[in-house]
RNA sequence: CGGGAUGUGGCUCAGUCUGGUAGAGCGCCGCGUUCGGGACGCGGAGACCGGAGGUUCAAAUCCUCUCAUCCCGACCA
């Protein structure tokens, strides 16, 4: 890879102004500094510095792939959709799909994942358990027509992945080859110079029994995460789980019987609240669900959010949706707002408790019935529940699962996924082998995604300031910036010309701000493009025999004596990159 | 898919309500003066105002249709 690059001659289109299609911060920086352009929704053209930063993030997970077993492979884009067809998937997987005709009116996609593509390419060829384990990957363009792109490179249409894919003889092996993965995901993140956490994940449609997201930690992150300040704890929102203390209840089950208040048009939480003078704890929400086609009632204490996905999970659904106006007065007799678990009037309708519910009672809840409410429910007495189940999401007054620890809610970018799936794919697919006794078994399949172009993005949702991007070295289109101040001045021009030449003879990637510009300009456009380190040349400097230095992460400034030019800078990277928590390469 | 908004030189915007034939700043080209945190002067190039149709003597402006882009939502009773 050229390693250095003379700005006067380089395709890089800086912004002074923000452009007015871009909200997010990474977005913004990524049109400014000249890395990205749009050419239609989700869509985009990496430029000259974009690339160079995509392609260094590409060339750290392809060197961990490699050091971790697996082995890189290049599949097509254009997928037939008979292979789809074979899964189900051309059924299931909706209009994420692109799909489109060839001159023969057959049927293609572009391909949004490749489990199909691999799992054929290996039936095809794997014969006899001695040909396993295998874990092919690739760094690839994939597209996915999302219904709403947004957010620049954040969730484009068209993005680059790095998708692996395991095939082992048995579930052990299948749990080796996530470890090995796992640890993989570990050091690629570390080696990216990114602040992340590898969190315990819904594993979805897919099912089995865990997976892991691995998360950028960025307050603009769209997923939230619970991680435990005491152990290694971590999960997403979706998945953590809440423990109840036990020794809670104290209450008895001695309250008086249940009775009905008039709660006029109060529909809401906090409405009801207001009115009758009590706290969100004192209450239950009842909330409707369609799940699958059926009625199910689940209840959450009035302050508390609950989490569909446990909702979910817990009923081994396949869809859950909130019953819909109609629904909730078909299944109540009642209007949205008055639902309540004691007397509910749908036949065969599953009533499940969030858990923290059974330890108290004296509870107001709604009466199915409009504008009315009841209050002193207790759900042991007074309701047929159909279970109790964690139902609801962590907060952090709630303790760690495993340790009891405190627990801190953050923001998340996810930037990987590492999942089994067992037999999913090989089955339908028939991906088998011989085993030693001569026995067809299925392949056991698991599989890897990184989002590349996602973790540019995220990079700079995680390390920016008001002036601009601040790149982890490692990641950085270049590792320095050597801003020349010449002027007329031709000695200036001649010894920053030196110094490029002697920086890159070093073997550092070098950006030359040559450009005939006022010093003003390329500060700015140092600061915007993020290099981790800027070198600054003027004649006074040049005068006293020293170059000016500055960390653009802290950005604290030294100077650099350039009669010991090659030491001095030696020792400043090693600091700049100390602070990144990275080794010199 | 529902809601909201916006399309005017490369970029950011004004002009639209109240029709009269297009403006500013930045950027770009030339010359000169400047040169350590986005300089200044003079001269210049660049837009059939997203597209189509309509109303009108006359449309960036009014009407209809359409295309594109952005934001919010598509779960908390």
């Amino acid at each position: 890879m050229e390693n250095r690059m003379r700005l006067s001659k380089a395709y890089v289109p800086t912004l002074k102004e923000v452009p007015a299609e871009a909200e997010v911060v990474s977005h913004r920086l990524l049109l400014r500094g000249g890395f990205v352009r749009q050419l239609t929704r989700g869509i985009y053209t990496y430029l000259p510095l974009g690339l160079k930063t995509l392609n260094k993030v590409a060339d750290i997970v392809r060197q961990e792939m490699n050091r971790a077993g697996a082995q890189e492979i290049l599949m097509p884009m254009v997928q037939p959709g008979d292979l789809w067809a074979e899964t189900g998937r051309w059924e299931f997987y909706g209009k994420e799909l692109l799909r489109f005709k060839d001159r023969a009116d057959r049927d293609y996609c572009l391909g949004p994942t490749h489990e199909e593509v691999v799992t054929d390419l290996v039936r095809g060829e794997v014969r006899s358990y001695r040909q396993l384990p295998l874990n092919l990957y690739q760094i690839q363009t994939k597209f996915r027509d999302e219904i709403r792109p947004r957010f620049g490179l954040m969730r484009g249409r068209e993005f680059v992945m790095k998708d692996a894919y395991s095939f082992d003889r048995d579930e052990a092996g299948a749990d080796a080859s996530y470890r090995a993965m796992y640890d993989a995901y570990c050091a690629i993140f570390r080696r990216l110079g990114l602040e992340f956490r590898p969190v315990e994940a819904d594993t979805g449609s897919i099912g089995g029994n865990f997976s892991h997201e691995f998360m950028v930690l960025a307050d603009t992150g769209e997923d939230t995460i619970a991680t435990c300040q005491a152990c290694e704890y971590a999960a997403n929102l979706e998945k953590a789980e809440v423990v109840v203390p036990v020794d809670k209840c104290d209450c008895g089950h001695d309250c008086p019987a249940f009775s009905e208040i008039p709660t006029p048009a109060k529909h809401t939480v906090d409405e009801l609240c207001d009115f009758l003078g009590i706290e969100a704890d004192t209450l239950i929400k009842t909330l409707l669900f369609d799940v699958d086609g059926a009625p199910v009632a689940a209840m959450v204490r009035g302050d508390r959010e609950l989490n569909e996905i446990k909702l979910k999970n817990h009923l081994h659904a396949t869809d859950v949706k909130l019953a819909s106006p109609e629904q909730v007065v078909a299944w109540t007799g009642a209007p949205v707002g008055f639902a309540g678990p004691v007397g509910l009037k749908a036949a065969n309708i599953k009533i499940i408790a969030d858990r923290e519910l059974d330890f108290e009672c004296g509870w107001f809840t709604g009466a199915n019935k409009a504008d009315t409410h009841l209050k002193n429910v207790d759900l042991r007495r007074d309701v047929k529940l159909d279970a109790y189940a964690d139902l609801r999401n962590i907060t952090e007054a709630d303790r760690c699962p495993r340790c009891g620890g405190e627990v801190k809610l953050r923001k998340g970018i996810e930037v990987g996924h590492v999942f089994k799936l067992g037999l999913k794919y090989s089955q339908a697919m028939n991906a088998s082998f011989l085993d030693e006794n001569g026995k067809e078994q299925i392949m056991v399949m698991g599989c890897y995604g990184i989002g590349v172009s996602r973790i540019v993005a995220s990079a700079i949702e995680q390390n920016h300031d008001a002036d601009g991007i601040k790149f982890p070295p490692s990641i950085a289109p270049y590792e320095v910036a050597l801003l020349s101040l010449a002027g007329k001045d031709p000695e200036v021009a001649e010894a920053a010309d030196k110094l490029y030449a002697e920086l890159t003879g070093m073997g550092v990637e070098v950006l030359y701000d040559d450009r005939d510009e006022r010093p003003g300009s390329k500060f700015k456009d140092a600061d915007l493009m993020g290099m981790p380190m800027q070198l600054v040349l003027g004649g006074k400097g040049l005068k006293n025999g020293i170059i000016e230095a500055k960390d653009r992460r802290t950005g604290e400034k030294r100077e650099l004596k350039l009669a010991d030019f090659a030491g001095e800078f030696a020792s400043w990277r090693r600091t700049v990159r100390q602070g990144w928590g990275l080794g010199v390469e």
